[in-house]
DNA sequence: TTGACAACATACCCTTCGGTATGTACCATC
DNA sequence: GATGGTACATACCGAAGGGTATGTTGTCAA
């Protein structure tokens, strides 16, 4: 027998998936209660609107992504290995449940964007989610800075943006072109020159993902370096 | 009196406008109609569908554009002027008719975005846009190289694509936070970083646009160098 | 003059969607 | 065992959206 935290949860969960493959403004609520197997009765039991649906199921994707942001920022692992990890973790993203590779961005800044000048609440959480992807971006930079593995003196907020802002533009262009292996090998070389990286500490991307259109690496949250991730090929 | 051949142009005009300043799924057809000052029988006259207008628009935009691109890389021109021109181009793209900025990104990459994983003719649309514009990019990347205004040796292919990606991701972020000196600073600084340009050949983003939601300087498609653009500062 | 066709205009249809109103099963408390 | 509140379920509503059916007007060739 399910809780009604359960049944709360369940929704924000099948929302973000849904708009995540989809969008805000295309997937309704009928679906998002048929997927998650509750009524509409049930829904707006739990939350006052679509809108509010959003917002909550904003927070609680991104209390699970916050634990793993902290995680690969830890203290406990050198600059270097926190960018190989931050990597990792965009590409891990990508991934549904069952391995398989689906290249759909971040669902809710995707939806923030398209959520065109509406629905202030939605557009105004899509916002918190970039602040704070924005905010573990340059403290990357920082780190990377702070312990000399790029070549010049960077701006680190700036450089947070401009990281933060690439990786969205490609997922968004992966979630057109669908092609795994470029993904991995532009995310890399983006960063790589945004972060003005230096050469040593480049990982080629295109010994890692070299798959099509599933990967059979195991890039996840553990592997460290390229190498590492790779390392029965 | 109006030509059918207006009629059509106006309602591909406005639906461009429209659907730049929200979303492909938010602007109605009805919406459209009323803004061009004809009926939903003149629409269905000359369009089968909402879907083909926006195929049509998206056709109509991108031969308005190509005029202007060809002619920011056009040989008369160096590639380091190239550059500047088309730095110009893509931020006088965000001010509307009337100068006012308002950074709404490109109508029709951010509508494939949009448009989750139905309307295959929307999404193929979409997606010829976004090779267009990699395609342009592609160029300028291999003219600057040719030149000799990098720093090292890059792949100009895969920079096209990193250029095209981190644009759309600015100027998608650029839409949440309408901050347009920001926009131009994070333009170019992304710009030369995922080029390598050339220390000498970089210009300050600071010194241009620095206004925080209006832009009084004249970084039209004319501006060469930023200290053109902004010879009255 | 008339037939035909392009170029609309008007009215209407059907589906979908967000949201609501109301009913009900269950469970704890007094 | 009556009461009340939580957690739903069912049925329904009004608006909006894409699309259609049909009527009207102007033009032009035969």
């Amino acid at each position: 027998m399910s809780t009604p935290i359960d049944t709360r949860l369940k929704l924000m969960q099948t929302a973000t998936d849904l708009i995540w493959e989809s969008n805000y403004d295309n997937v309704g609520i009928a679906e998002i209660c048929k997927q998650a197997g509750v009524t509409k009765g049930a829904f707006y039991h739990h939350f006052a609107s679509k809108a509010e649906l959003f917002v909550s199921a904003c927070a609680n994707d991104w209390d699970h992504v916050r634990v793993s942001m902290d995680e690969v920022l830890s203290p406990r692992h050198t600059a270097i290995q926190q960018l190989e990890k931050m990597i990792g973790l965009m590409l891990q993203r990508q991934k549904g449940s069952d391995g398989e590779v689906h290249i759909c961005g971040c669902p809710f800044f995707t939806a923030g964007a398209q959520a065109g000048c509406e629905e202030v609440e939605v557009r105004s959480a899509a916002r918190g989610m970039s602040e704070n992807g924005i905010l573990y971006h340059t403290a990357l930079a920082r780190n990377l800075q702070a312990e000399g593995y790029l070549n010049r003196t960077i701006d680190t907020a700036q450089t947070g943006r401009l990281l933060f802002q690439f990786v969205q533009g490609l997922l968004m262009h992966g979630r057109v072109y669908q092609d795994f292996s470029q993904l991995c090998q532009d995310l890399r070389e983006g960063i790589y020159r945004l972060l003005d990286l230096k050469e040593e500490y480049r990982v080629e991307g295109k010994t890692c993902c070299g798959g099509v259109a599933t990967c059979s690496c195991s890039c996840t949250t553990q592997a460290v370096t390229d190498k590492e991730c790779c390392a029965e090929a």
